[in-house]
DNA sequence: TTGATAAATGCAATCGATTGCATTTTAGTA
DNA sequence: TACTAAAATGCAATCGATTGCATTTATCAA
């Protein structure tokens, strides 16, 4: 078969004597139609392989029943897993979702937004990008009446609706649990960008050091991107103080990574000299040796509060309720990294 | 601003006294334009804060300029790499890209791909679920008119577009360099499903024993799914039997891991004891103590190619060129779990 | 100035599904 | 049988952009 020609609503309607209204009626659970009818579409739709045009409905409907989400990279388990549990909200409901990524990259970023616009998306999840610093384009959505969500990497600048986990809680966790195992002098890294979730962090690191009268010393706190190789140069750092940190708590997971190979390499005791910490719970924190104690971030029930935020504001529609903004709780896991026991 | 009403090429149009039609022309850089009226649309557009609506333009053309991807996990980095390397080719030629993700389940993939048809996709990418056994509804898609690329895991029971690396060759290496190392009784976890992937992994290593005179034997071939509880389950197999294989080479990263941290708890020396090797290069296998021997997939050069194939395939049209298979040459990543001496 | 081209723009149909408002058919009642 | 309400179906416009085929306007040579 060819198959060129795709069928439509009206090649079922011609095929029963019937009109087009009919059809599509019929397909849709119309009570308007009689069984017989509706039974008689159905087979026929069947029989010609009718495939519904999706693109035709979303123009006369105005809406594509199709979620954007915008994340840095996918291929951070915890942004896949996100989405995941948007997936899971947005099937059960009839929705498609459409994954985009920014890779970190501000201009990226904005052409992705533009583009699900032009392509209709109903509404627009996402998680910044480090590098953006303005949320015009956020704007713009949300003035077109498209919907946005924002998780993780969240803004206070655009009024939104916003899912994160408590940031300062969880670094205040980790760092609290480094004193219990007796550590004095606790590193952290963290990154010098406006995305709240590391000010939140870094927050949470020195207020439980002051809740245990402990010293704020500056030169441990290092600055980077906090991926693998920034990981790396801030331990080497650390290492050539007078005095050694007894431990790391670095705000993601890569960095914390960095500083155990350099940590390893120098047969450095973990977590006997230094005991690590990350953030995020990486998949790859179980398989390291020592395991890496982290903070988990709870991504799938991140992805599906998104998505009832996302449709709460599709049914409010333009009753301008305030977006909402959920905060969970996140878990610390505690690892050999950290465990002197 | 309420922006509720979206400014479509009629608002335009009517703003400067012309036609839709112009103002169409005008924005698609239609020669039969003069400059002063496409500037002058230009500007109205901008002032107006016209979006193009792209989803009446596909329904107009046919085409919506979306490939759809198909990937059993985004998650593993392998193939989000791949969509990377999709992306990379299809936002030059202003194509965008939808992920989706069939979880490894048949039902879920027949589903997306209906999805993605009813979403008029103008072609489809995928890596088929581990449990997919029949592929009627590739061929749907193909009868339909939308183009199939099938990577990595293919099949040859439908004709598409194929992209894959030479998993013979991959596993043939690997094979051939525990042998150098000195291995003699090397071990391999395999996946009893009908992928070629994997069948063709058990032919490399398979030829590389007897092209080296080593004997086959067959209770050092364990088969299972290869995620990490069962690479583990799979090497308490394997010490229990009377001799211990010197090596394992596992189909798949997770299955080493499983491994590797089993021949760990029970203090057996890697690689001097049991030398180790995985497939797929993901990114932790750099990050594991030992680091991990495995192969490099080429997974951006992959996705590329998956783009480039399929637009040749737009091209071609209706000319039933023959879908053409590419096979990448993969490369073997040599790391500590099996590098003696 | 007059044609004759070329250049610029307009008209109207089209893509396929949906839906408010008829209109027709059926069922039920007096 | 006549009539009415209810049920089933049809009509035609709509969503917004595109495009083949006019039609109008500008340009230039004779």
């Amino acid at each position: 078969m060819a198959g060129k020609s795709k069928t439509t609503i009206h090649d079922i309607a011609l095929k029963l004597n019937i009109t087009a209204s009919t059809v599509s009626r019929a397909l849709n659970n119309n009570p308007r139609i009689s069984k017989a009818t509706r039974k008689a579409v159905l087979k026929v739709a069947k029989d010609l392989n009718y495939q519904p045009n999706n693109i035709a409905a979303a123009l006369r409907n105005g809406k594509s029943h199709i979620i954007g989400v915008v994340v840095p990279t996918a291929n951070r388990a915890f942004f896949s897993s996100v989405v995941r549990g948007i997936e899971e909200i947005a099937n059960k409901l009839n929705y498609k979702v459409i994954i985009c990524q920014s890779y970190e990259n501000y201009d990226k970023e904005v052409q992705t937004i533009d583009a699900l616009l032009s392509a209709r998306v109903d509404g627009i999840i996402a998680s910044i990008s480090k590098n953006t610093l303005d949320f015009e384009h956020f704007k713009k959505a949300q003035d077109r009446g498209t919907p946005v969500v924002l998780f993780d990497r969240t803004t206070d600048e655009i009024e939104t609706g916003q899912v994160m986990i408590d940031d300062y809680l969880g670094a205040y966790k980790v760092t609290e649990h480094l004193i219990e195992q007796g550590c004095k002098r606790i590193a952290h890294f963290t990154n010098p960008i406006k995305i709240n979730i590391y000010k939140d962090r870094l927050r949470g690191y020195l207020d439980a050091l002051r809740d245990n009268n402990l010293e704020i010393i500056d030169e441990l706190i290092v600055e980077s991107n906090m991926q693998l190789e920034d990981g790396r140069e801030s331990m080497e750092k650390l290492l050539k103080l007078d005095e050694w940190p007894d431990a790391v708590f670095s705000a993601s997971d890569y960095g914390a990574m960095g500083a155990m190979q350099v940590l390893k390499e120098k047969h450095i005791k973990i977590p006997e000299q230094v005991a690590l910490a990350g953030f995020s719970n990486e998949p790859f924190t179980s398989f390291t040796d020592p395991t890496l104690t982290t903070v988990d971030q709870l991504s799938i029930t991140m992805g599906k509060v998104c998505a009832e935020l996302f449709f709460k504001q599709i049914k409010a529609g333009n009753k301008k309720e305030l977006p909402q903004k959920t905060v969970l709780k996140p878990e610390l896991i505690i690892r050999q990294s950290s465990l002197k026991k």
